[in-house]
DNA sequence: CTGAACTTTACCATCGTGGTAAGGTCAAGG
DNA sequence: CCTTGACCTTACCACGATGGTAAAGTTCAG
């Protein structure tokens, strides 16, 4: 199987899976005599097990450590679930963030009457919390 | 004022600094007879705007606009008030793709027992995934 | 045999930020 | 006046994950 059929089967572009090959993600990628990557059914099934990991937000760093557990039989669960309790917490922080952000954009927006005259609540917050230093 | 005070008093870096003014964020920025930037209360005021406008998530791009629009007193509060709501909506997408990719963890991570045993249901399901194409 | 559709590698770009290196400047104190 | 340390300058390289492009080789069907 070539790269692009691996590519469409696993749901990655061919050009990631190169990547993931060259940064060590892949390994033992065979190669036809001219050079053309070959792809076991074994391959793909990696190959989906990072498009769903990436699908659930893993860096590429965690996903290493993923597959590492997975072909690992004697590895506890413990591990695997201490890695994706890590990756919750991020997502949780990355959350608030974002929802903190979410909630002062539309406090402000809510205050902008949105029309022809140029007097803007949002605006002016963005240049009144830029004097005040207790709020930054 | 120097470019240390200017980051100190505005919450950015020296290195960022020099960075917006380079992409053209910040303009005629003065500089003394030896090559330092000297930076004004007016520009400060500018700096502070950008930090806010950051901490809310807006992209230099955005901030851009967001400070010509702040420049001209003609503009209408609609224009502001429309680039806010893009931010939101975008905002929006990404806390509901995070929000998608923790219910889905947490979901793993309950299911798994964590402990020295070596069967997982995280690392299964990703596996799983991965062979059930209507899923990806 | 030709042409289309693949493949390969090697670069560059994005976005926002950090780091480093090599050099110039300034101010205080001996 | 000179040194020293703390500043400043520009010019690079890095991250993380992905996309793009270009130049060259390969495969296969007509």
């Amino acid at each position: 199987m070539n790269i692009s059929q691996a590519a469409d089967a696993s749901g990655l572009s061919a050009k990631m899976i190169r990547h993931y090959e060259k940064i060590g993600l892949l390994q033992g990628i065979h190669r036809s005599a001219s050079g053309y990557r070959l792809y076991s059914g074994e391959d793909l099934h990696r190959l989906r097990f990072i498009h769903q990991a990436r699908r659930l937000g893993f860096s590429l760093e965690q996903i290493r450590e993923l597959l590492s557990l997975w072909g690992d039989h004697r590895r506890s669960s413990r591990e695997v679930k201490a890695l994706a309790m890590q990756h919750l917490e991020d997502l949780d922080t990355r959350i608030q963030e974002l929802q903190a952000m979410r909630q002062m954009i539309s406090t402000l927006a809510d205050t902008c009457h949105g029309d022809d005259r140029p007097d803007c609540p949002i605006l002016d917050n963005l240049a009144a919390y830029s004097t005040d230093k207790k709020t930054s």
